[in-house]
DNA sequence: AGGAAGCCGTACCGTACGTTACGGTTCGGT
DNA sequence: ACCGAACCGTAACGTACGGTACGGCTTCCT
């Protein structure tokens, strides 16, 4: 089930390119990894070993040696692609409430075009597929990379709003979840079930901003004082 | 690919329980049809004929014979589901602010109902996969019943309620994805990930009363008159 | 009673695919 | 030049599963 040589690196014990126990994938790892991406998207739900195979120039052998099993590879592509998503540093400048929406604004259309891109779509449903058949933390791992990642970087923006007196909210938690609501509202499941939807750049910046405009309106002080009891 | 019996009830131009080309399922179908949806929830993603007809008790022939084959038993389970969820009347009496809210909490509890169930969850894991696999349209099927279909219903509650001057838009389908998403927020996602996340129904009534005030706090005329241009 | 139809249980077939094994080639180290 | 390791391409193996065939049982019609 679960692949016990969380792949190395050729060299047993040697420091690479990154920590020997995370275990950063090399170049050519990196590869085939892209291969599988590439995969996914175009043959959909029939990504077999032996295409992967052909497609990255490599034995299934090496497939093996370096993965497991297909779970680990289908693990590794997870957190390959997740470890360059990590976009928007959002410098946490002065707040002001234009710069607070700008931040928002960034938020939501960043986020948009990952769900909306045809790469997050293939890696959602691979991720489902394996969730419904409760093998390995496919799931979970998306999961932590996609909404709890998000949750985890714009948090702190929202209680930065809040102590500048800016937003007005008890639960960070829920006042994330309603900006979750407001910016992606069906479009994530319309794309996963294959609906032919499209979110062009004109479409996205246009509904990332409603989407923030709405949340400022819930939940924005429109009194921007900070708490003069 | 698609099924070319769409499934004939026994005595083939018999008017049996209902019309002979949209195809009712019979009680014993339908009995093969719960027990697919069962085995969906409780084994996830290895739905396999044999599986069906040993919980079913009967035949894999039957099965064929009545479904066609393997998508057109999914195909048939999708709708057979979706023939009982077309629930909730919402009687369209005269509406005050206060019926107009009513209507809305229970959209937004029924939804959430239905997409927290672990039958919807399952469904919606199998569509998602054949999404996956570009073969039949179950994931249109699915979103047709779902998505789109408390879309058709909610939308002329909306339009009531703002040609009783108690709501404010342009744009109904707008409107509606907005309601939408503040009621189901990162619900679906995270259920269909896998995310171990419970919803009793005091949480549904708390968050569909929490969505509907935030919808109404957007989309809602504090003044309640008529335009009285 | 006799026959036909529907259906259950099971065996069977073909294929797809995950996984393993192996021969041949390249390449870095000595 | 030689050795061994890593790797490629491909063949082979085992199994799971979709789909089919068949024998026997029940039911219903005449």
């Amino acid at each position: 089930m679960v692949s016990a040589t969380k792949f190395s690196a050729t060299k047993s014990s040697a420091p690479e390119t990154a920590a020997p126990d995370a275990a950063e994938p090399t170049a050519r790892q990196a590869a085939v990894l892209d291969a599988v991406l590439a995969l996914m998207q175009e043959k959909g739900g029939q990504l077999t070993m032996t295409a992967v195979a052909r497609r990255a120039s490599c034995s299934k052998e090496t497939l093996y040696k370096w993965f497991g099993d297909r779970d680990g590879l289908l693990t590794a592509t997870v957190q390959w692609q997740a470890s360059r998503v990590r976009a928007g540093r959002y410098d946490r400048q002065r707040l002001d409430a234009s710069s607070l929406r700008d931040s928002l604004r960034d938020f939501a259309a960043n986020w948009l075009s990952v769900i909306s891109s045809p790469t997050s779509i293939a890696l959602n449903r691979v991720a489902i597929t394996h969730a419904a058949s409760q093998q390995s933390n496919l799931g979970q791992i998306v999961l932590e990379n996609g909404r709890f990642a998000i949750g985890g970087r714009l948090k702190p923006v929202l209680e930065e709003g809040r102590a500048a007196g800016l937003l007005a909210f008890d639960d960070t938690e829920a006042a994330f979840r309603t900006f979750f609501g407001l910016v992606g509202r069906d479009v994530q499941i319309r794309l996963l079930l294959g609906d032919g939807l499209k979110l062009g750049k004109a479409e996205i910046a246009r509904d990332a901003a409603a989407a923030t405009d709405q949340f400022l309106t819930l939940y924005g002080r429109t009194d921007p004082k900070p708490a003069a009891a």
